[in-house]
DNA sequence: ACATGTGAAGTTATTCACAGCC
DNA sequence: GGCTGTGAATAACTTCACATGT
């Protein structure tokens, strides 16, 4: 399998593309268009073939994408072999929005533990996930086998959090917290920042047509 | 006062050192070099250089910048004559992380009101904030002057909140839900995507190397 | 006629390299 | 020596234009 250089934002659009698929099939069709996908991704038909192109889908000339077969392309693509267990750090507001996504149940991502320091949770279970006290991290992320990690606690605890989670094994980590991670090199962050993306709104709907995004779909 | 098409990006940057600066103030910091700023908001110096330029701020050569400066120069630039108004509909546990989160700090955005069709949850404060239903939005948007909206309602309401949202005078959104607005062109949508971002990160947790954030700090 | 696939061109973003200054 | 500021070079990403297939 040829997964040569694939970028970061081609990667974020194919999950985008399949879940847009997923939604399309259990609705009953069977074909897409490029510019179909384009518009419901909120982006050109060109991207949407070179992205497909690059993790070697092919359509059929005049009757577009199958879209089972592009579902499971991308998923051959962007999935592991086997489910990989992810672990949620920090069980406040957020971690438990995270737990209800129910979306990525049936996928092969799977929350598998949750951890947080307030006794008051530990061994409760939230939506199907268990939450254990923070001394039990090693443990835990040994027995699983976790090597990613969600990070939802408070600013104050981030860092420190992320280090545990790092040498319990953690090798990504997709950070809700406001703080920018210092980590060693080798460990993969996505920064999820609230506050960052609100003032970016705000600059943006202040100073319209300055925009990058604000729905544009060129043509072709 | 030239604010001639700063990218998106550069407005992301801003936004967090801003936020890193005022933590260094708070610290005690006078000045800061490029480079440290650069370390703290994993980028690269020139990179700093090329931003804080971007919004006339200036340093003074072997001193860095002066902190107080440049945290009024950035927030000239970001931020809004008066305090804007800011609507949050759904208030599940998301819609709280927001309110928490956005209570912390007293910028110039300001959540205002918030939306739900839960009976239960109407006319309750949280964190400072009342909740109405969604009955109300337009009402309550014009007296307010609201034009910001914070999409963290289930993924089936999505599409049609937003439009509620727009109808009632928002012109900018950032969406949690997992869905792809299809609105009106004029309107600035930015998408906060927890499944997307969490797929990335376990892509490139299993293929490192190929990543492009991952913690690397070129230098000059 | 209309859709895919792709080299080439265009556009945007980042880094290099160095001038100027203290 | 070490820092800022910036033209020039590079890299990354997107779109154009069109060849090809049905």
């Amino acid at each position: 399998m040829k997964d040569y250089s694939i970028s970061g934002k081609t990667v974020e659009r194919l999950s985008l593309y399949r879940r847009i698929l997923l939604g399309r099939k259990k609705d009953g069709a069977t074909h897409v268009y490029s510019h179909e996908l384009a518009e419901l991704a909120c982006g050109s038909a060109v991207q949407v073939r070179r992205d497909l192109m690059s993790v070697g889908c092919e359509g059929h000339t005049n009757r577009g994408y199958d879209v089972p077969a592009l579902i499971d392309g991308i998923s051959r693509f962007l999935d592991a072999a086997e489910t990989q267990g992810v672990a949620l750090a920090g069980v406040g507001n957020l971690g438990r929005a995270v737990l209800a996504y129910v979306a990525w149940r049936q996928q092969k991502l799977v929350v598998k533990a949750a951890f947080d320091s307030d006794p008051a949770k530990i061994d409760r279970v939230i939506n199907g996930c268990r939450v254990y006290s923070i001394d039990a991290i090693s443990a835990v992320l040994a027995r699983e086998k976790i090597m990613i990690g969600i990070l939802a606690v408070p600013a104050e605890q981030a860092q420190e959090i992320a280090e545990k989670l790092i040498s319990a094994g953690v090798r990504g980590i997709l950070n809700f917290t406001p703080v920018r991670l210092q980590l060693p090199e080798g460990v993969y962050v996505e920064n999820l920042d609230m506050t960052v993306s609100l003032e970016k709104v705000a600059y943006f709907t202040r100073h319209p047509g300055t925009a990058d995004g604000g729905e544009v779909l060129p043509e072709n």
